[in-house]
Formats: C-alpha cells, structure tokens, sequence
RNA sequence: GACUCACUAGCUCAGUAGGUAGAGCACAUGACUUUUAAUCAUGGUGUCCGGAGUUCGACCCUCCGGUGAGUCACCA
C-alpha cells in the first residue's frame, strides 16, 4: 500500500475514533446542484443551499480555504473560513483530501476576484477516498486505466462525462422519434439454441435447467419477423448483441444494435425513416444536422445520397458490372483490379457477386464520406433479403455509410418462404465448404413465414458508430461505458 | 492472427556508452482569513510490467511472457 493510502487510512481512524465516520452517513438532503447557483446567481446571491460533491481541489490559506466542489452537472468553489465554523471543526476539515465526498450548508455569494462560490457554515464528509485522484491538471490518459476504471476517468475527464450523457440523450431521442411513429419496442432473447439473422460467430453458454448449448444473440431479425407475422405491423428491439470477432476501433464483442421493423413499407421507405431519424436526433443532441467528424464535416440533414452498388463500383473503379456477363469475365477484371488480396475464397470459386463486393470495398468505399446509401446487393451475399423484380440476381437492400464506414443494413424483407428456404440451403453450402460465419437455418422462423409475412421494411443500425459521429469519439471505446477488457493476472 | 510502439512514484512525464533513478502535480510538516494550476519553506515517495539470459554490474542490451494502443487481416 502507497504512503498516501495508509495515510488517508489513518485518518479515517481518527475520524472513527471521535465518532465522526463518514461511512455511518445515510443520507444528506441537497437543495441545489453547482449549475442551478452558477446559472442563476442573480437570484441565488445570498441564499442558503446544501450542496454536495467530491472535493477536486483546494486552496490553503492558513485560517481560510477554498475548494472546488465536484457535482454531476459541474464544478463550484466554496470558501471556508474557520471563524464561521470553529477552530476544531476547521482542523477537523484540514484533514479532507481531494476525492472525498462533502456535504455543504451556505450561503450563496461572489468572491472578490468574481468566482461565484458558496461561504460554508456547516461542513460534513459523507464519504473518505482512500485512494488518491489522478493529477488535476493532465487527469488520466493511459488508455489501459481509463478503461479499466471508467469510474476514475469520468471524475478527473469532463469531456468523457459530457460524451456518456450524449450518448444516453440520443439513445432516448431514438426510441422517442419511433415510438412517436406508432412504433413498439419489444424485447427479444438474448438467449437462443439458434443464433441467425447475420453472418457472425456466436458467443456459446450452456443452460444447466435444459441442459443445452444456448447462444447469445448475434442479431434480433428472426424474432423481430415473427412478430411482424404476429400482427405487430412496426416493432424495434434495441439492446446488446453479442459477436465473438475481432476488437477494434470500430469492433467491441458486445454492442448496441437496433433492428426495426415496419409492414407495408420497403427498402425505400427504411431510406427515409433512417435519415430523418439521425437528422432529428443530430439536431437534438448537437443544434443542428451538421457534425466535425476527426476533422471532417459531415452533414445529416436529408436526404441522403443514393447510389446502387454497380454505379458506385463504376464510378470509383471504373468497372461497368452491367455488361460482365459470366463469373470467368469477372475473375479477368478481379485480376485488373488487383483484388486478389481482397476476395475471401479462391480466384477460381469466386462468383461476379463476391468481385463486385470486392470491388466495391476496394474502390468505391472509402469515398462515402457524406452519409450515403448503398443499394442493391447481389442475392449471394444478402440471404434475407427480396430480389429485384427486374434482376433475380440483386436484391433490395442498402447499407448506410458514413466517414467509410457502415453504420446500417436495411432490406426489403423476404416473405416467400419456398425462396427463404432455397436461400438458407444456400447458406448451409457455404457452411459445409468451411464458411462458419454463414446463416443458419431457422425451422421456426420458416414456419412463421409460410403463416405469412405482409411485405415490409426492416433496419438496423449500429448504435455505437452513430454515436461514435455525434459525439466524434475516435474509438468506439469511447463510447461504451465499460469496453471489453482482458483481465490483469496478477498473481 | 501478423506487425509496430508503449509500460519508470498515486497521476502526467523525463532519464542514462550499461554504474540501482528525477521533475511537476499529489502527499507530509510549517507559514498565510477572498484564493483559483494559490504562494513560500522543508521532506519522503519506487518490484523502473513479469521472468530468464548476457555482463563485474541491467530501467537501459538479448530472449520468453503479460497488458494496452495503432496499422493490417478478420468482421455488416
């Protein structure tokens, strides 16, 4: 244990010993946070509050001091002077450390050199910190530790408290714009024997009671279906789901999805309710539709670009996959294009759609900076979704990007069974010739839809990476609370 | 999974041809009754991420391991 651990240890002692432990404090009745007396001081001056917070700092001056006074919605000084407490109760004060929690009675008033503050009467430690603060000036910047002690990191780092109220306001700002549509929200299970509806590995547990292999959930789609047969016409599940991939910038093994559902409406009309959703709740959290994305302006307001996928591989690569007719003339413009590197299978068993995808990722990605649309994906790569009327081999599907990056996946949902099944026996191929990622089959799911499922529009959208643009996080770490970490094996 | 970088006091960081370590904040003691990165004086902080090796001697060089960050790969 440090000198200083042992040192506030002794002082909690002390204050046990004159039976003044903070720690027998149940409860402390707060009249005013530090932003209701800073903001309206005009009326405050001179008013009585009770106010409470961590000390972060204080200023000695002998038989008068000054702290600042730490509460969840900012910082105020209070000034105690030992003539209007007592000599013994200032010496008692004298031993608070920064980090532990007060309880202040006083009248409101402005100091000299201006600084609203709080003249203390009454002084009271609710909680002792044994364990010191980081540095005032520079706060926490190891990675590791902010992560680690997420708790420490919103203390010393304003703009990490300001981040996670953001991110919880725009949360709430989504689930307002649907449910004011006549949207429902429902909760799905997080625990399955099937984990479909995306192509991802699952994270595998074990149920004692059943004494079954259940999986944590990889995505909603399959139940939010279901409940669109059931009647429910427009349904969101937003929450956790649960992938067992790599961590990265963009990546964390469990994160916040929300899929939506709407009857009667197509890929078209997810267009439309995607980009008035994060223009609305942009403007609510930020003041307007406009965001400086790691240095780049990036604008919300709708509508939003539009472009198919072949007129995106054409534009960036040059490529007209109009006129590739056959997968061989393909695999000749994969080897022009140098994708080799990019293809996930062998040259030889690559189709026309893997050499689009490709393509795509390679060329034409990294240029959607402005939120932008994506439609019209092969059927090979899109398993849930309905094919184009007018080319069996697209479907309707579009994925939003944003900055280069995907923050959401919408289709006009398939409803024909017979095809939905051909679909999955696709995808069992691809299991069988080594794709673990690929959809897995779901009996119920089938049966749901030959109960019939109206024609509809789904979504869903990374929650995560939306916020990571309105509150330009640079990791998504930084927008979750409590990132996942490898343990520390000490000892 | 591959590569690169980082890890030194509670925190932020210095450091050395290889000779067991420093600063600021924080902490302790004292002075100061309107300061605000308060100031002034004095003082001590330590498994230099862990282990092994090379060496008379390792924070520093080599190897193995740990954790993190970044890039790539993977990934809707």
């Amino acid at each position: 244990m440090s000198e200083q651990q042992q040192i506030r240890r002794e002082k909690l002692e002390k204050l046990k010993e004159m039976g003044r432990n903070p720690f027998e404090v149940l409860k402390y009745d707060v009249t005013h946070h530090t932003d209701d007396i800073k903001d309206n001081f005009d009326e405050m001056d001179g008013k009585d509050v009770a106010i409470a917070g961590r000390i972060m700092s204080y200023r000695d001056m002998g038989k008068a001091s000054f702290c600042d006074i730490q509460d969840r919605n900012g910082r105020l000084q209070v000034y105690i002077k030992m003539d209007e407490i007592g000599e013994e109760e200032y010496e008692i004060f004298k031993t608070y450390d920064i980090g532990d929690i007060v309880g202040i009675k006083g009248f409101v008033f402005r100091t000299r050199r201006g600084e609203i503050s709080v003249h203390v009467k009454e002084l009271k430690l609710l909680c002792k910190a044994l364990q010191p603060l980081p540095e005032k000036w520079h706060g926490l910047k190891d990675p590791d530790l902010r992560y680690r002690q997420r708790y420490v990191d919103l203390i010393v780092n304003p703009d990490v408290r300001e981040t996670f109220i953001k991110r919880t306001k725009i949360i709430a700002g989504i689930r307002r714009f649907l449910d004011d549509r006549g949207y429902l929200e429902v909760e799905t299970p997080i625990l399955s024997t099937i984990a479909s509806g995306a192509a991802a590995r699952p994270f595998q547990t074990h149920s004692n009671a059943l004494d079954i292999d259940l999986y944590l959930r990889i995505a909603t789609e399959l139940y939010l279906k279901r409940l669109i047969v059931g009647g429910f016409e427009k349904v969101y599940d937003m929450g956790k789901n649960f992938r067992n991939e790599g961590i990265d910038i963009r990546h964390n093994p469990e994160f916040t999805m929300i899929e939506l559902y709407e009857a009667y409406t197509d890929y078209h009309g997810m267009m439309e309710l995607m980009e008035n959703m994060i223009a609305t709740v942009c403007k609510e959290v930020n003041g307007t539709t406009k965001v400086m994305y790691q240095g780049v302006e990036i604008d919300f307001a709708p509508p939003w670009n539009r472009i198919t996928m072949m007129d995106a591989v054409k534009q960036y690569a040059g490529i007209d996959f109009k006129e590739v007719n056959t997968d061989e003339e393909a695999r000749e413009i994969a080897v022009r294009l140098k994708l080799q590197d990019e293809l996930k299978k062998k040259l030889k068993d690559c189709t026309k759609a893997d050499i689009l995808n490709a393509a795509f990722e390679a060329y034409a990605e990294k240029h959607l900076i402005q939120p932008t649309f994506l439609m019209d994906y092969p059927v090979e790569i899109s398993p849930l979704t309905k094919r184009k009327n007018d080319d069996p081999t697209m479907t309707e599907r579009f994925e939003a990007f944003v900055f280069g990056r995907e923050v959401g996946n919408a289709y006009s949902e398939l409803n024909d069974p017979i095809d939905q099944r051909e679909r999955f026996d696709q995808q069992a191929k691809e299991k069988e010739l080594g794709d673990d990622e690929a959809y897995e089959m779901d009996e119920d799911f089938m049966n749901s839809l030959e109960i019939g499922m109206p024609p509809t529009g789904g979504l869903g959208i990374g929650i995560d990476r939306v916020i990571m643009f309105l509150t330009d996080s640079y990791s998504i770490r930084d927008v979750i609370l409590f990132p996942t970490m490898k343990p520390i094996d000490n000892k």
